[in-house]
RNA sequence: GCUGGAGUAGCUCAGUCGGUAGAGCAAUCGCCUCGUAAGCGAUAGGUCAGGGGUUCGAAUCCCCUCUCCAGCUCCA
């Protein structure tokens, strides 16, 4: 049993043929008389057991309520979820598994190692990022930073808010107001201004600072832009789902023969930074296509644009699928998704082609003819929200960061007071190397500071005491593998900035479930 | 927004029938100077999410609001 909706309503087959068809269960119950009556209906998709006692072992897990036909104008039935398994172990087992999974949750790390903070104060769906993450969030900015440089992007800054007419010309007033922070009334400017909800406005600004040649494409313009949308209460989900990110957002205005090149750059590139941060293999990529109901643009654009994102997607290797009818309003897109602790799929990587807003601002390039034309535009974010890549990749790794990604990398422990100032150097010559150490003084017991270690994940420990300030030696303790004693204080700094430099995962995705 | 569940110290959680708010960990101070995952003692820490109501008396019962969790719908 996955899902049952007892009491549904509905008969089963649907009279106008419009509509597809669904089976309905009829479970009986055996009466005193010898009769039966239908004990509850079940509208779900099978397949079924011929009699639960069939079924050694399951658990009610929760009910929620879904609406009827996935409609929101709908009435909603109440759905209860439930897991089935061949044995009362096998079920054990899985119930355990849902508790390891529980552990790895990015909002219960995200405490427990001081990465992040979301205090009532604050607001639903914002976040603090405490030193600890801002450390990880910071190599994160700086890799993306380095990688779009080398691939030829070209970095901008752009302001929170703008007047709302700019919001009028792209049509989020109008396409997305919604999901838009209310204006601010100004006294003395005569306008209302508002919190961006995308970047996109503020990059076709900047590329229409002057007139632009066919000699400039691809001209790609790249910003850590951070956007506020005003999400409904109830989908708000820690760093998942929140309602102030920041999004790796690029746009490429390219001619319609660069559209193919410059998807596959932007799908590469994102391979290239799912490996970096150790996620592998996306769960899902998908190639959304043309809404049946409202969409804008011609047949010839959407034909094209779409062809170009499968070609794209084809030469990239990546098994993909296609959603049909699941393209924005503007135009086709390819998403990257990958799951979460408890197997939910987030999508990360987004890469649209937008037909929208170069007709709406009206901009153009001069091409080798002298004439203008409007150019292409794709909308990349790799990433897709810093913050929701941030929880994914905080859970795919539980915490224990690899060596170059990891807030504290190096935590010295003395074994006694006597051996602080050794521990100190050793420490020196670790941060003189430009790697992150902390010594934690000797307090409290060896033992009690090495689990202090441990539970705070740090990569390495170094334990020091007599012999080793003797032999200007370490005993090195890392978080995952074994210890090795008497290892030269200069060897252990070249191993260890030599890790960092090539920003190795090893080890750290020993953790995953 | 909708359906269901939850909110007690920084964290994890007790709190019986409505009768003075509790523990462990963390923190602070002291003792201990310790060789590989929790040394010992003391101190401090609370608008029981917030507001209203019932009651002699509310963490506990009722109503409203907020926040969080799971799911639906919608999206990075």
């Amino acid at each position: 049993m996955d899902t049952a909706a007892p009491d549904a309503p509905g008969t089963g087959t649907d009279g106008d043929g419009a509509e597809p068809t669904f089976t309905v269960y009829r479970n009986v119950r055996d009466l005193d008389d010898g009769s039966t009556e239908v004990a509850w209906s079940d509208l779900c998709r099978g397949p079924h057991v011929p009699s639960t006692e069939r079924i050694p072992a399951f658990a009610l897990l929760r009910s929620a309520g879904a609406y009827w036909r996935g409609r929101e104008d709908q009435p909603m039935l109440q759905r209860i979820y439930g897991t089935a398994w061949e044995s009362k172990k096998a079920l054990t087992a899985h119930l355990e598994l849902l508790e390891e999974a529980k552990k790895r949750d990015h909002r219960k790390l995200g405490r427990d190692l001081e990465l992040t903070h979301h205090p009532d104060e604050l607001g639903p769906g914002l976040s603090i990022f405490l030193p600890n993450g801002a450390l990880v969030r910071k190599q994160m900015e700086d890799w993306i930073r380095d990688e779009t440089l080398k691939r030829g992007y070209q970095p901008v800054y752009t302001p929170h808010i703008a007047k709302e007419d700019l919001w009028r010309i792209s049509g989020h007033l109008e396409n997305y107001g919604e999901l838009m922070y209310p204006g601010m009334e100004l006294d003395d400017a005569g306008a209302a201004y508002r919190l961006k909800p995308m970047n996109c406005p503020f990059h076709i600004l900047a590329f229409t600072s002057r007139t632009r040649s066919y000699r400039e494409l691809p001209l790609r313009i790249s910003e850590l832009g951070t956007v506020y949308r005003y999400e409904r209460s109830g989908v708000v989900n820690g760093m998942l789902r929140a309602r102030g990110f920041t999004q790796d957002d690029s746009h490429i205005f390219c001619r319609g023969d660069q559209v193919v090149d410059e998807v596959v750059g932007c799908i590469e590139f994102a391979r290239d930074l799912y490996a970096a941060f150790g996620l592998g293999e996306p769960s899902r990529v998908a190639v959304s296509t043309r809404p049946d109901t409202k969409s804008i643009g011609t047949d010839e654009q959407w034909d094209h644009a779409e062809k170009a994102l499968m070609a794209a997607a084809e030469r990239s290797g990546y098994a993909y699928q296609i959603d049909a009818g699941e393209g924005a309003f503007y135009g086709p897109k390819i998403d990257i998704h990958a799951r979460d602790a408890i197997g939910r799929e987030w999508q990360l990587t987004t890469i649209q082609v937008d037909f929208n807003l170069p007709e709406r601002f009206d901009i153009s390039y001069v091409g080798d003819d002298g004439e203008r034309h409007q150019p292409f535009m794709v909308h990349r974010a790799l990433f897709g929200s810093i913050e929701r890549f941030f929880a994914v990749m905080v859970e795919s790794f539980n915490g224990a960061f690899p060596t170059w990604l990891a807030p504290e990398q190096v935590r010295v422990l003395p074994v006694a007071s006597e051996f602080d100032g050794y521990a100190t150097e050793v420490a020196g010559a670790l941060r003189a190397a430009g790697v992150r150490v902390h010594v934690d003084v000797a307090d409290a017991t060896l033992g009690n500071r090495i689990r202090a270690a441990q539970t705070s994940k740090i990569p390495y420990s170094l334990i020091v005491g007599g012999s080793e300030a003797e032999a200007r030696t370490v005993a090195v303790r890392p978080y995952h593998g074994d210890q090795r004693k008497d290892v030269h204080l200069d060897a252990f700094v070249a191993e260890v900035t030599e890790e960092i430099a090539t920003k190795g995962l090893a080890g750290a995705t020993e953790d995953r479930g």
